[in-house]
DNA sequence: GATTCCCGCCAAAGA
DNA sequence: TCTTTGGCGGGAATC
């Protein structure tokens, strides 16, 4: 039926524009495109007002408009049975009832709370386009006009096509103006934020919390605040690196201001949680959970209760809108506390990426997770090495790969660095890039145009990088490497995946990639999302460093685990002396109970902060939220200090590599202190992150095929960034970053990222000089910071620059440019596009029609491939979930 | 009392 | 400087 409005797009603001919305109080329904063919392109649409006057309101309109109003489920249904006719005359009927009726009964008349619900206005938004337009035709909204003909504030509008857009149904086109893409691209973006969202590992998050929240319950009957959630979810998230928005080639964000907030926008909040619902089993997802794991991407300024709620206003939103698209449906899950209001995932099936189901061979686990018991494990396909050596040329690739998209978010830490580095950066940046994305949202499917122009682009960008590549610059040496973050680990691990290797298989979790240190760096760092071979080529950005999130978010983790139940479970397991230990090294500093640290002193004074904030948090939630707020604004002030620093040698901003994210993973396992503990072989209960937890044994595990983690093994594009591994962001990492000078970021990241692919020895640094030609061209991209010390768990950031980089062409990874200091002038936004494109394309995906250089690495692109082991903890509870 | 979420203030970003 | 965007949270409608 939808198919029906296919090629009967209206183009809105050809008919008369309003330029000023209506108040929202003069709201009635307006006639829409569809429901009045009649309507011409340069119709005007008519005024019911104006048409009401004069007209005789009769007394079956008057009866209708009352039943109407006051029953909005006939209304709503009138609506869907496109019976609405009265859609005109409401306003008559609303001028003439004011005329008729008393004060009080007019203002019954007047339209109820759920008239005006954002989800019925999005209804009404959405039946003015069809779900499939003809891409031919000019299918350009005009915000003024939508919010003029649904007489709605624009506000609201906004928060429609904030989500909209987050699917990419609609792109921004300009000002005040977007296209609508309906669904074409709908189940691209779907696979796009599935495939993210496992490598984020979000399904392991949800387990947690739900973890974490049944051990309050029954293990201690200590009431555990919202931040405590908070807290603890955010170790949780070790290292897990916000992810901004996902993106799909062409239907990058045009105007920077999008960009600029970003990180709490209702795009990427909607992303998000539309993500959680990709990858739940059953896909089911309360509003509860899914504001903690986005608030605790936020990390500290988020710990208090206020933004709980409004994380919850702002699920509410997006799931009426979600709703209205028929996505998702409410729900209530039923747990031991009650019922709780969730949603269920009514959306299209999103089928793993076949690559994914790969990957199971061979592979290294890793603890993945520390947290409170539940020790998910990394695998990683034995084949790694070849991969990373074939990740050269993704590597190159990938790091360049975001040229194209000037518009990555921006977060305001990124502009603390940038101007901290700018002189840096200018060295590097010659290319000219326009902020403005100049990719219509249409460009993703019409591609072709930009082609030649892309591969001149990359060509440009190829020389430029070369010759950076001859500078010699100062590296700072990372000791990544090869081992990567993994290595330290490895020793430590050893003996718990073994265990793991027994009964896990089952039970692995796709997240091939997981950042997962908690590290609050992880939040800063940009990342770019490995596709699956498969998938559809999209970009994930890692979210802007918050100020916070360069702290070490750790200090958080521990706390977490210093809960008594958390103990309890995680001590049990042998490995848990060593991960722990690892873990105290990253997680130390952070602790608020742990003076000591072994951070730097700004990272020391970071801690302290948040220490502070973490035991005022904790010890005292009672704090009232001006205290929290006021708390935290010092906080924030005295991290600026930090920030500033820590900035530098962690920009945020930039695309993460996911195919590095196994060693992260390990890093972060490593810091948690909680994993190791959490596997027991031989029984363990598993806990499906929706469905509560389930006792598994390991035979079953093995047996078991989890629909809750189901292991799919997905590609990462090698991303020239191991540094996204990196982003996993340990405290110490952040420490060592700190101590480490960074000279040359983009050396230091090039030089992370090869040596942790493998594409370099170890000792071997390459200099990558961020090339003018490589014109990072979003200024999102920054430097990258290492840590190579403490723990050996370096986190790295690798920032991805948004020049396109031809450097995907080149094997050696050398050439590849990695601007410390990125240009903060945006590429062109063609050669962003062209960049992103090939630059996602892996080979065995949608092949890259576009000639650009772009596309040979990936036809070399490797991918690693790692697999997530979950084993849970026993968890005594099961939720119950409604459906 | 809890859940929903409308509403619009106001600041950031853009033109 | 004005306009566009959109984060945010008060508080009212509903449940």
């Amino acid at each position: 039926m939808e198919d029906e409005k296919e090629n009967l797009f209206f183009e809105p603001h050809k008919r008369g524009l309003m330029k000023t919305p209506l108040k929202a109080s003069t709201a009635v329904n307006l006639p829409l495109p569809e429901s009045q063919p009649d309507f011409g392109p340069l119709t005007t649409p008519t005024k019911p007002k104006e048409i009401a006057q004069g007209e005789p309101w009769t007394p079956t309109a008057n009866l209708k408009m009352l039943i109407s109003a006051a029953s909005p489920e006939i209304r709503s249904r009138d609506e869907k049975r496109g019976l609405f006719d009265n859609r005109n005359e409401l306003p008559e009927a609303k001028d003439s009832l004011h005329e008729h009726l008393s004060g009080d009964e007019y203002e019954k008349s007047q339209p109820s709370r759920k008239e005006k619900s954002l989800g019925l206005l999005c209804l009404k938004f959405l039946e003015r386009y069809p779900k499939y337009p003809n891409l031919a035709l000019n299918n350009d909204i005009c915000l003024d006009e939508v919010a003029g003909d649904l007489k709605v504030e624009r506000r609201r509008i906004y928060d429609i096509v904030n989500v909209l857009e987050s699917l990419h149904m609609v792109s921004r086109l300009a000002k005040n103006r977007y296209t609508w893409h309906g669904r074409h691209n709908l189940n691209q973006t779907l696979q796009a934020l599935k495939s993210t969202a496992e490598k984020n590992r979000y399904a392991k998050q949800i387990m947690m919390i739900k973890k974490k929240e049944y051990e309050q319950e029954f293990d201690f009957t200590k009431g555990c605040s919202i931040e405590d959630h908070i807290i603890k979810d955010d170790t949780g998230q070790n290292g897990q690196p916000d992810v901004c928005f996902v993106e799909l080639p062409g239907m990058e964000f045009r105007a920077a201001s999008v960009n600029s907030r970003k990180e709490k926008s209702l795009r990427v909040m909607s992303q998000k949680f539309v993500m959680l619902f990709l990858v739940s089993t059953p896909q089911i997802v309360s509003l509860e959970i899914a504001a903690k794991i986005l608030i605790g991407e936020d990390h500290v300024e988020d710990l208090d209760k206020s933004k709980f709620k409004t994380k919850i206003r702002r699920l509410y939103d997006i799931a009426n809108v979600l709703s209205s698209l028929k996505l998702i449906k409410k729900v209530h899950v039923t747990e031991e506390r009650g019922r709780k209001p969730a949603f269920k995932w009514i959306g299209p099936e999103i089928s793993p990426n076949p690559s994914d189901l790969e990957v199971e061979k061979s592979m290294i686990k890793v603890p993945a997770d520390s947290v409170s018991g539940c020790s998910p494990v990394i695998t990683f396909t034995s084949s790694d090495l070849e991969v990373r050596r074939s990740s050269k040329e993704n590597c190159a690739k990938n790091l360049f790969s975001t040229c194209g998209k000037p518009n990555f978010t921006r977060h305001q830490s990124l502009i603390k660095l940038v101007k901290s580095i700018e002189s840096d950066r200018r060295k590097i940046n010659s290319a000219p890039s326009s902020p403005v994305k100049t990719n219509k949202a249409e460009s993703s499917q019409n591609s072709a145009p930009f082609q030649s122009k892309m591969a001149d682009l990359a060509a440009i960008c190829k020389m430029q990088l070369e010759e950076q590549s001859s500078e010699p610059r100062n590296k700072v040496k990372v000791q990544l490497a090869r081992s990567g973050p993994c290595k330290p680990v490895a020793p430590l691990d050893t003996p718990v995946n073994a265990e793991l290797e027994l009964t896990a298989s089952s039970l692995t979790q796709s997240l091939g990639v997981v950042p997962l240190l908690p590290s609050p760096l992880s939040s800063a760092v940009p990342v770019i999302l490995p596709q699956a071979p498969s998938g559809p080529p999209y970009a994930i950005y890692l979210q802007p460093a918050h100020a916070q999130s360069m702290t070490p978010p750790q200090g958080l983790s521990p706390t977490v685990c210093s809960t008594p139940s958390s103990k309890a479970t995680r001590s049990k397991d042998p490995a848990d002396a060593t991960t722990e230990k690892a873990a105290k090294d990253t997680a130390k500093p952070s602790a608020s109970t742990r003076p000591g640290s072994l951070l730097p002193v700004p990272e020391r004074q970071g801690t302290k902060n948040r220490d502070r904030e973490a035991a005022r948090e904790r010890g005292s939630k009672r704090a009232s939220v001006f205290e929290d707020s006021a708390s935290k604004k010092k906080f924030k002030e005295d991290l600026k200090g930090l920030e500033n620093v820590s900035a530098t040698l962690f920009p945020s901003g930039y695309l993460i590599p996911l195919a590095q994210c196994p060693s992260l993973g390990a890093e972060s396992i490593l810091s948690s202190t909680e994993n190791s503990g959490t596997v027991s072989p031989s029984h363990r209960i598993y806990s499906s992150p929706i469905a509560g937890v389930i006792p598994v044994t390991s035979s079953e595990l093995t047996g078991v095929n989890f629909p809750s983690f189901p292991v799919t093994s997905f590609k990462l594009m090698v991303s020239p960034t191991p540094v996204a591994a990196v982003p996993v962001g340990s405290s110490p990492a952040l420490t060592s970053s700190h101590a480490i000078p960074v000279q040359n970021p983009s050396s230091a990241i090039v030089n992370l990222t090869l040596q942790h692919l493998g594409l370099i020895p170890p000792g071997v640094q390459v200099s990558a000089s961020p090339g003018p030609g490589t014109v990072p061209v979003s200024p999102r991209i920054e430097a990258v910071s290492v840590a190579p010390d403490s723990t050996g768990t370096q986190q790295g950031r690798a920032t991805r620059y948004d020049s396109p980089v031809p450097g995907h062409n080149q094997p050696n990874g050398q050439s590849v440019a990695v601007t410390g200091a990125q240009q903060p002038v945006p590429v062109t936004p063609k050669g962003s596009q062209l960049v992103v494109e090939s630059f996602f394309r892996t080979p065995g995906g949608p092949t890259k029609p576009t000639g650009s250089a772009c596309t040979d690495s990936d036809g070399a692109s490797k991918t690693s491939v790692g697999t997530l082991f979950v084993p849970q903890r026993k968890l005594e509870v099961s939720t119950e979930d409604a459906h």
